[in-house]
Parts: structure tokens; C-alpha cells; sequence
RNA sequence: GCGCCCGUAGCUCAGUUGGAUAGAGCACCGGCCUUCUAAGUCGGAAGUCGCAGGUUCGAGUCCUGCCGGGCGCGCCA
């Protein structure tokens, strides 16, 4: 695709300038070459603005720095013409025909794809091993709702696009299953339905033990609110539940796994597996913590405060913001001047060992991101979770008799990505922060904290689920609350989607036997709720319109899917009516006339525009793993398919009688659809046979 | 008080490491189905890019200050 092609663009660029000006190749201005896509095809395929960079060291116009620069490039295999635009720009025209040949050919392919973004990368020095993505994240006590959708979506397509580059990519999702969600649980249980282990066993029989659980853990919501010291039960549940062997402890594990196969359900409905998940209990009953603890005491990183309000707990310095370097002179003095104010000497410690001995949430973090690095000496077991037709789902376990004898190699990662919402990013800088104290720079470096903005309802939304947002009123949008029970069921939301989008095709598609219908109106529904989760900014807070999500027009899942639908029945209707299969357009290409291609039409630059927009596919990767923002593979095939619905209506194949114009149109179809079919599955989308 | 995020068309949002004429979707108005699926398409109307300075050949984008909104800063998780 167009990486490579950026890449030989770059070198001989840096030639010249090198051989032209005398600037070596490590000069910033080399270093930091910016390519870029020209408005229009007339214009060129791929533009360099270093002209305006070098004007001023070489007090001289940019466009005469360009000319003289274009006329000494020279010709390059692949490049058809370099011209120098008056305004300053370098504009490269690609061999529009050599390229075209070569992306719509047979063996350009399915994993060719994705070996050339492997070849790319490895040059990287960075990011060689393996990269952890730990997503999802839910607490075991109650059925997904639309907010972890989104975590789990981000998290999801995050990996698809590492993957993607070529990168060794492990999908953690870690269970709180000894937290207080849980124990607010089986609280409701035992206190609210004086239930046994087996009455809770007999009910999960039930469907939508998640659904059930929710309602519940309102109620004991509510039940707490009603008599403050009811809390006391939830402190000794808790504390039977972190001690184990006893009934409550049997109660809450139970729960936790019934709830996290409906989790797992519920997130398979949306393509979306993992690899391993990882309990906080075994973490608990491994004694992780303890590893870490040691490791952080015999380095300093925490001390107990012997003194103040925190006297008797294990803390760690926090560290201010360090100063960006000529930012604020000020800034300096004041972090290194230790503050004489004890409240604010106080704010700078964070508890990690309470003083009655037990550890806090961010300290068991630390703990965990240690292992997944592979610096805490320590490892879990592992068994079997599930077995899925594509891959094996493993649990940790701390059980070594249930563990596997030939477990795959989990942890020990070279980059950990943590998809998290951005109200924890104070602990997550907390726990990179530890990283370093420790000495691992590296890895501090390579903590990375995925964050995104929650997910909250629109009026008309919360209304509509019957809930009163007198409240909230004056704000744009209405909070979901877990606790109250506020919010929209995943599994919910899905139902509604799958009941419209079958409706949809059925009206359509009036030979479909039932089951074709429920399979693509799946396909559908999954891609508007996943495009719907990526297409904003992961800055933005989402509020959540069911209408909108619902919605099957405009910029949207099924959008996509149908603009790649269309290109599929060009090659369906050419094989069945004329037996002319892709591997036969493909083939005659080899010796067809380039007019169609070339001969400076509008037509011509139409045709071969969406061609290089197809083949910036793995540039656009590249920019949404460098700045964490998956919003851009989202507009990028959106903007994508809206070209080739326009080159669609524009210029027939079927009915085209010029045999060469035919070919060559075939071919961009066949790369569009391609590289849209390979772009939706990054989102993690199918595309239908029919739709 | 301190820290992070957001502010672009009536609404919801894009706008790449500063670069060629600020763009989409929805809603609104008007065309296009004997033609490769109208979940589509073409056209129209709609913007002091929150405000004020600054840096630059060039600022929606970078810097400073302010205004408005959200979130975080616990011996909760």
C-alpha cells in the first residue's frame, strides 16, 4: 500500500536535499519530513512541503527550492513524474497503472496485507515484543451496559490495528471478582432473598442471570441508602470474601463466573474475544502483592509514614508534574522548594498500605502491571476457559491442580496498553509512575494508559427508559449510574438493533430463508453499535442517543457495509452473467491500454482517486495506533465508501462497452473493496454477502 | 485551589507532526429507481472555528491569558 511508497519517497528526498544543501540525514528537518495527500488528483498523489522548512535556513523562496529540488530527484521506479507546484510544494505522481496492477492482483491479497505492514515494523526499533491490551474490565456483578461497550469496542479494534502492523498482540480482560461489586451481590443474596448457594445456583439456570443480578444490586443499592449501618454487612462479606473457604466466598465465585460468561456472551455478539482472563483473586491468593510490596519497599519507593494523619501507612511520593523544559520558569523552583504547608505535604503522599495492613486498589495495580511486564518473579497458573472455533480463551488460575500442564506463554509483554476511562487517569499515571521509581524507565515509558470519555444518555434516551432527569436538566446530557440501575443493557440495545435490521432485510431480501436473515441482521447490528463507539473522538463524551445508535443511514456501520455490499454483486452479476471471474479482470490487465487511467481526464483522475484513497488504509493505521485515536480508521472508510458510492452512480461496469475501461474500473473496485473489507474488520465488522 | 479533557454550521461531530478553497452526518428545501440493491445519489441553504493577545512566510491546529462546560485530586474500587 502507500507506506512503502511513502517510505521511497522520503529516502530519495533525503538525498537530495542531502546532495543539494549539504544536510545530513539526521537533521531535524530531514527527520521530521512530513508527506501529505494533495486536495485533487490533478495535483499529485503524495506532496512534500519541506521547501517551506528549508526557505528560511536557505534564505531563499520556496519555490525556487522546489524546482531546483524536483529537477534533481531525478527518476524513481513506481513514480511517474515529480513537478514542483508554484505555490512550494513537491508533488510525486505515482505509475498509476503499475500500482493499480499490483494492488488488485490475486497474490496482493489477504496476508501479503499484512506481511508487508509486519516487514514495516520490524525496521521500528520500538515495539518489537509482544503488545498487552487489557479491555473490557467489568465487574462480575451485573449484565454490560453501553459505557463498557465502548471500552470494550476501543479495546477491541485497538488490537485488530496492532495486529494489523504486524505486531504480537495478547487481549487481557481482567475480573474484579473479590471487589465490593460482587460482594454487594451476594449481600442482596443472602440479606435481601435470604438465598443459599444453591437457590443462586438454581437461579442462574434462569436466562439473564446478568439482567437479574442488575435489578438486584439497585435494590441493595437502595437497601444501604435506607439504613447506614446495613454497610457493616458489606465490610465482613468483604472480608470473608478476600479470606476464602466459606459460603459466602463459594457464593461470590459463583456469581463472578456466571456473570462473566454472560459478559463473554455478551461481547461475542460484537466480535469481540480475548486471550486470557486474569482474576484479581488469584492475584490475591498467588501473594503478587506481597512480591511487589517487598520490591517497593527495598527500593524506597514506599516508606511508612511514621507521623500526621497517614502515621502507620505505607505511601509513595507522588510526583508533581514534571516541568516541560522552558515552559514555565517559575515551575522549577516551586517543585523542587519541598512545601512547609503540611496540607500540602500530605497531598504529595498516596496511601498504598492501609494502616491496618491491607492493600490498597492502585498498590494491587501495580502489582499486576509488574507481572504483565514479567518483572514480578511470580506467575500465575493457567487452565482452559472456553474453547471457540478460532481460539482458546485461558483463565489464570491459582489452583495448581487445575492448571494446564501446556499453557501458551502469557505476560512478559514489551508494551502493556491499559483501555481504562480517563476519570482513572490519576491512578494510571499513579502506577506508570511506580514503574519508574522502580528503575524501569523502559517500561514506565511503555505503560500506556488508553483512556476515553464515558458514555452518558441524551434526554430524550433517559426519558424514554423511563427515568426522571428533572435533575440534570440543565446538563447536555444524563449521567449513567450503574448503582441506581440507571443505564442501557449491551444485550438490550443489540435485541433492538437485530429485531430493526431484520426487519430491514427481510423487507428486502424476500428469499431469504430465516436464518440468512438473522445472520446478516447480526452482521448489521454489530456494525452500527461498534461504528457507532469509534466514530467519536475517544476524548468526547458520548451521549448516547438510541435513535441515533438505531440509525441505519448516513455515517454509519451499516453505511460501510453496504457501499462494500454494492462492490461484491459487481463481481456476483460479472461472474454470472459473463462467467468473467477477478482473477481473469486481473490477469488481463497486464497488457490493456492505460488511457483510462492516465489520459488526464476528470474521469481518469476519478477512477485512479479512489484507488490511492484505498491505499492509504495502512497509513491511516499507522496514525491512529501513533496517537491512540481510532476515530480515524472510523471517518477514513466512511469518507472511503462515500468516494466509491460516488464513483458507483458515476461510471457503469457492467454496461461499460470500452473493454479496457471496463478492466480498469473492475480493477479499483476490486482494491476498494479489498482494502474496505480489511478496514471494517479493524472495526471489527463483517461484511454480508447480500444486505 | 491544583491537574486533565472539551468548546468548529440549528443539532452531533471530522479537520493528520501548523500548509493548497474550513468539511461530513442529521434536520430542512429541491431533483434522481424499465440501469451494478434508493441502507443510495446529485444540488441548495447553513460557520466572527468560545474571546483577546502572541509566534510564523502561513494558525481551526502551537504559546500565554481569560470565559463557558465536564471529569479527577480518599486509609473507595
Amino acid at each position: 500500500m502507500i507506506l512503502p511508497i511513502h517510505h521511497l519517497v522520503r529516502s530519495h528526498m533525503a538525498e537530495a536535499v542531502g546532495r543539494l544543501y549539504v544536510i545530513p540525514p539526521e537533521d531535524a528537518v530531514i527527520v521530521d519530513m512530513a508527506l501529505e495527500t494533495p486536495p485533487r488528483r490533478a495535483l499529485g498523489d503524495i506532496a512534500v512541503p519541506i521547501a517551506f522548512a528549508l526557505a528560511r535556513r536557505l534564505r531563499k523562496a520556496p519555490r525556487a527550492i522546489a524546482q531546483e529540488l524536483a529537477a534533481a530527484l531525478g527518476r524513481i521506479d513506481g513514480i511517474a513524474r515529480i513537478e514542483a507546484a508554484p505555490n512550494g510544494y513537491i508533488n510525486f505522481f505515482l505509475d498509476r497503472a503499475k500500482w493499480l496492477r499490483e494492488w488488485a492482483s490475486q497474490e496482493y491479497r489477504g496476508f501479503r496485507l499484512r506481511a508487508q505492514g509486519a516487514a514495516l515494523h520490524s525496521r521500528e526499533a520500538d515495539g518489537h515484543g509482544k503488545v498487552i491490551v487489557e479491555h473490557t474490565a467489568i465487574n462480575p456483578n451485573k449484565a454490560a451496559h453501553i459505557g463498557h461497550l465502548r471500552n470494550a469496542t476501543l479495546g477491541d479494534a485497538f488490537g485488530r490495528l496492532l495486529r494489523f502492523q504486524g505486531r504480537r498482540v495478547e487481549i487481557q480482560n481482567y475480573i474484579d471478582d473479590t471487589g465490593v461489586q460482587v460482594a454487594d451481590v451476594v449481600v442482596g443474596f443472602r440479606e435481601l432473598e435470604q438465598k443459599s448457594v444453591d437457590d443462586v445456583r438454581e437461579l442462574a439456570e434462569s436466562p439473564r442471570f446478568d439482567y437479574y443480578c442488575w435489578d438486584l444490586y439497585a435494590r441493595v443499592t437502595e437497601w444501604y441508602a435506607g439504613d447506614k449501618e446495613r454497610l457493616k454487612i458489606r465490610v465482613t462479606t468483604l472480608h470473608a470474601l478476600e479470606h476464602g473457604g466459606n459460603d459466602i466466598a463459594t457464593m461470590a465465585a459463583f456469581i463472578a463466573d456466571r456473570i462473566v460468561r454472560c459478559h463473554l456472551r455478551t461481547m461475542a455478539r460484537m466480535n469481540i474475544g480475548y486471550d486470557l482472563l486474569t482474576w484479581e483473586g488469584d492475584i490475591l491468593r498467588l501473594h503478587f502483592w506481597a512480591h511487589a510490596f517487598d520490591f517497593l519497599k527495598k527500593t524506597g519507593a514506599v516508606y511508612m509514614q511514621t507521623e500526621g494523619k497517614l502515621k502507620g501507612c505505607w505511601v509513595m511520593r507522588i510526583e508533581e508534574a514534571p516541568a516541560e523544559p522552558g515552559a514555565h520558569p517559575n515551575t522549577d523552583v516551586a517543585a523542587a522548594e519541598p512545601s512547609d504547608d503540611p496540607e500540602l505535604q500530605e497531598t504529595r503522599e498516596k496511601v498504598i498500605v492501609r494502616s491496618d495492613g491491607t492493600v490498597t486498589y492502585v498498590g494491587k495495580d501495580m502489582a499486576y502491571q509488574l507481572w504483565k511486564f514479567g518483572l514480578l518473579g511470580r506467575d500465575f497458573f493457567y487452565r482452559e476457559f472456553e474453547r471457540g472455533t478460532t481460539r482458546t480463551l485461558w483463565s489464570t488460575t491459582s489452583d495448581n491442580g487445575a492448571a494446564s500442564s501446556k499453557p501458551p506463554s502469557f505476560g512478559r509483554a514489551s508494551m502493556v496498553c491499559n483501555v481504562i476511562d480517563t476519570r482513572q487517569s490519576y491512578l494510571q499515571k499513579l502506577v506508570k509512575q511506580a514503574l519508574a521509581v522502580l528503575g524501569y524507565t523502559k517500561e514506565a515509558e511503555r505503560s500506556i494508559h488508553y483512556s476515553y470519555e464515558m458514555v452518558a444518555l441524551s434526554h430524550e434516551t433517559a426519558r424514554e427508559l423511563g427515568y426522571d432527569t428533572s435533575e440534570e436538566a440543565d446538563k447536555p446530557f444524563v449521567e449513567v449510574s450503574g448503582r441506581k440501575g440507571l443505564g442501557v443493557k449491551a444485550d438490550d440495545l443489540l435485541d433492538r438493533l437485530n429485531d430493526k435490521a431484520g426487519t430491514e432485510v427481510a423487507r428486502r431480501n424476500p428469499e431469504f430463508a430465516p436464518d440468512d436473515i438473522r445472520r446478516t441482521a447480526e452482521a448489521i447490528a454489530t456494525a452500527a453499535v461498534r461504528y457507532f463507539m469509534v466514530k467519536f473522538s475517544r476524548g468526547k463524551v458520548i451521549a448516547f442517543d438510541i435513535d441515533e445508535a438505531l440509525s441505519f443511514e448516513g455515517e454509519s456501520g451499516p453505511y460501510l457495509q453496504y457501499a462494500t455490499v454494492r462492490a461484491n454483486n459487481i463481481f456476483a452479476k460479472l461472474k454470472d452473467r459473463e462467467g468473467l471471474d477477478e482473477a481473469a479482470v486481473t490477469t488481463a490487465l497486464a497488457d490493456a491500454p492505460q488511457d483510462a487511467l492516465t489520459d488526464g481526464s476528470d474521469d481518469a483522475h476519478d477512477l485512479w482517486g479512489l484507488v490511492l484513497e484505498a491505499a492509504r488504509l495502512d497509513e491511516i493505521v499507522d496514525q491512529a495506533v501513533r496517537t491512540l485515536e481510532l476515530s480515524v480508521v472510523a471517518k477514513y472508510a466512511f469518507a472511503l465508501a462515500q468516494q466509491f458510492n460516488g464513483f458507483y452512480h458515476r461510471f457503469p461496469i457492467l454496461a461499460e462497452d470500452r473493454k479496457d475501461v471496463r478492466l480498469w474500473r473492475a480493477a479499483a473496485v476490486a482494491f476498494y473493496r479489498d482494502q474496505m473489507t480489511e478496514a471494517l474488520g479493524l472495526m471489527g465488522c463483517a461484511v454480508p454477502e447480500r444486505m
